[in-house]
RNA sequence: GUCCCCAUCGUCCAGAGGUCAGGACGCGGCCCUUUCAAGGCCGAGACUCGGGUUCGAUUCCCGAUGGGGACGCCA
């Protein structure tokens, strides 16, 4: 087989969304399966409302999310320019031709005849399409419209007979009937082309042999498929992704939460945990219960065949357990390197942190959190000198005499130890239970609370070896003068 | 309204003409245990309905119902 080549064409009037980060990873993942070429083809045809802004978000979370191509706007390539707006000539050459072969013709009706029109099919309760009546126009009919000068469209003359069926890979067959096709604009009044027109002599012209996008668009296939035929080139591949929806199996979007990957990447999302979800949510695998994926087991398994045909719930709980497996899987070094910035925002970062202990400390936080946000406040307990103590919990195992006078005797234990590792410090702890004859629960509650001030936190022992016998200790005198 | 798509646990996916209908998230329980996680084990939880085809349908066909999408001189 010939290498595919594949296109993600975001219009960029607005963020990188999850849908749209969808479909490229899935052109992604099939460009990389088969070898072939992924182009990144920017739709800003609409210019009242794309901006320069939204392009580069759109490009910031591809690269965030590794999907990188081999052709577009900013890299160039041999099909270029990647940016629609500037293809306009091109758009405008393929309908002079099929004006010329007689599959278009321009169109005289005034728009507010045509949406009167609408309105009143509407009110009568039913849908609308372009009577054609421009389409029967005589040849003097026209010569004296354009000799006065109206203004005029150029529309594609649907045929009659019109066969649109085609294979959708993730669908099969799917046809529609000629009838229920209206005869579409291709140009406007004003000369610009519409996206219709635009997007098949791009693709022709880009020489994409598989068109993935969303199931939104499968009702402009039958439209496209006639003006690849009218323009006499060969007809793509064509699947068509379902959408996601949010839990009201509505549509995703901003009354949802959050859906740009931006904002994802914001809150502490891994890259390779959205991949992984986004890949899992309306793909399958086929057999198999494996559903922790990398990037390269993902490319070596892709399928198009093996996308759902049903559209798909966005579950943010997956999402977030996806996260934090991701989290867990990662090396320690480059745990620290992705948190190390949000350490530093939150004020915690010194630049003479030991590596080994950060390394340390992030790895035993990890498994307690879901985003990478999670690991700051965790963090904090072993940036800091002194620590907040929540009320209730110094209450809980601080609260009476006994209580104290076994942290005290704890903290004489841990400043005669001979070495402050959690080895070290577990059996001397349990001796010092065992000594004063309680559980040793009760010593290890007492020194949670007094060096983290929470009722919650990874082991003690590991705790209290990072934290460090110097800190350790001024904690839990802090806690003592508190408490009595 | 017209056209198109879809239909298995709450959610995301497997699944085969005869299966104890499988996995994951979430949920409940137990284990581990110094708390919280992580991890391990167990559990609750689904084939939309009605007709056919068939010895047998959740699986194939048709219809209904439900959900979604598209019906622009937006993309």
């Amino acid at each position: 087989m010939k290498a595919p080549r594949v296109r993600f064409a975001p219009s960029p009037t607005g963020y990188l969304h999850i849908g749209g980060a969808r479909t490229a990873l899935f052109n992604w993942l099939y460009a990389r399966r088969h070898g072939g070429t992924f182009v990144l083809r920017i739709e800003d045809t609409d210019t009242e409302r794309s901006s320069d802004e939204m392009i580069a978000a759109i490009l910031h979370g591809m690269r965030w999310l590794c999907l990188d191509w081999d052709e577009g706007p900013d890299v160039g390539g041999p099909y270029g320019p990647y940016l629609q707006s500037a293809r306009r000539e091109r758009h405008l050459a393929a309908a002079q031709r099929l004006l010329e072969t007689g599959a278009a013709y321009h169109c005289y009706c005034p728009p507010e005849l045509l949406q009167q029109k609408r309105a009143t099919a509407e009110a009568a309760g039913g849908g609308w399409m372009y009577d054609r009546t421009c389409r029967r126009l005589s040849a003097d009919e026209r010569a004296a419209l354009d000799a006065a000068g109206r203004p005029r469209v150029v529309r594609f003359a649907v045929p009659d007979d019109a066969d649109t069926a085609f294979d959708d890979w993730v669908h099969g067959r799917i046809s529609v009937p000629a009838a229920s096709i209206e005869d579409f604009v291709l140009v406007r009044s004003d000369g610009t082309p519409t996206y219709q027109l635009s997007v098949v002599a791009d693709d022709i012209d880009m020489a994409i042999t598989h068109v993935v996008r969303g199931d939104d668009h499968v009702s402009n296939t039958p439209k496209q498929i006639l003006l690849y035929r009218a323009l006499g080139a060969p007809v793509p591949v064509f699947a068509h992704v379902p959408l996601i929806l949010g839990p009201d199996r509505k549509r995703l979007s901003k009354r949802h939460g959050a859906t740009s990957v931006g904002e994802y990447e914001a809150q502490g999302y891994l890259p390779e945990a959205m991949v992984n979800f986004l890949a899992l949510l309306g793909w399958s695998p086929g057999a198999g219960d494996q559903e922790l994926f990398t990037r390269d087991e993902l490319v070596a398994k892709f399928t198009l065949e093996g996308i759902s045909g049903g559209n798909a719930v966005f579950n943010p709980e997956k999402l977030d357990w996806f996260n934090q497996q991701h989290m867990m899987r990662l090396a320690p070094a480059e745990l620290v390197r992705r948190v190390a910035g949000r350490l530093e925002a939150a004020g915690l970062w010194r630049d003479d942190y030991d590596q080994g202990w950060l390394e340390r400390v992030i790895v035993l936080l990890a498994p307690r959190a879901r985003r990478l946000d999670d690991l700051v406040p965790q963090f904090r307990t072993f940036a800091v000198d002194l620590v907040e103590r929540d009320p209730a919990a110094v209450a809980k195992h601080l609260g009476d005499e006994m209580g104290r006078a076994h942290l005290a005797a704890l903290r004489e234990r841990l400043a005669a130890a001979d070495a402050f590792d959690a080895a070290t410090l577990e059996p001397l702890v349990r001796g010092l239970a065992e000594e004063r004859g309680v559980k040793a629960g009760v010593l290890i509650h007492a020194a949670r609370v007094a060096v983290t001030g929470q009722t919650v936190s990874p082991g003690i022992f590991e705790v209290l070896e990072l934290v460090g016998r110097d800190r350790v200790l001024r904690r839990i005198d802090d806690a003592l003068a508190g408490a009595a």
